[in-house]
DNA sequence: CCTATGACTGGTC
DNA sequence: TGACCAGCCATAG
């Protein structure tokens, strides 16, 4: 019966269920490759850079998700504070190079989804 | 219900 | 390259 729960549409299993697309295309990332919030937004219709953001940002550190592969327009991580820092650590262990401005550059390390 | 903010982008100057 | 503006959607108060 009702439980006294009405849930018109179970708006909790709805939204993580946008949210793993996201989650899917930021893993489709490979090894020493990177990913602007557009481009991932690019492959997640209906959604746009800000959503891409807001999904990574109610992500977890320690996630499964390689969101550390995620980075701005500028070539720039967006991350405040230590969180930044720690995605700097990530990517460059996994030998992405920054640029005298701390950028990373594109034609390098710009993930191309040739292999869909 | 409305307003404000945010891990953003694109176009224009 | 950098600054300004508008669009976008979700979450918070």
């Amino acid at each position: 019966m009702n439980s006294g729960v009405s849930s018109p549409d179970e708006p909790s299993p709805s939204q993580e269920k946008k949210y793993d697309a996201i989650y899917a295309v930021v893993a489709r990332v490979p090894f020493g490759c990177v990913a602007t919030y557009g481009q991932i937004a690019t492959y997640v219709p209906r959604c746009t850079p800000r959503q891409v953001g807001y999904a990574l940002a109610r992500l977890d550190t320690a996630s499964d998700v390689p969101w550390h592969r995620i980075i701005n327009r500028e070539g720039r991580v967006s991350l405040p504070g230590s969180a930044g820092t720690t995605q700097r650590e990530r990517l460059r262990a996994e030998g992405i190079a920054f640029n005298r401005r701390g950028q990373i550059d594109f034609a390098r390390h710009g993930w191309t989804d040739d292999a869909s």
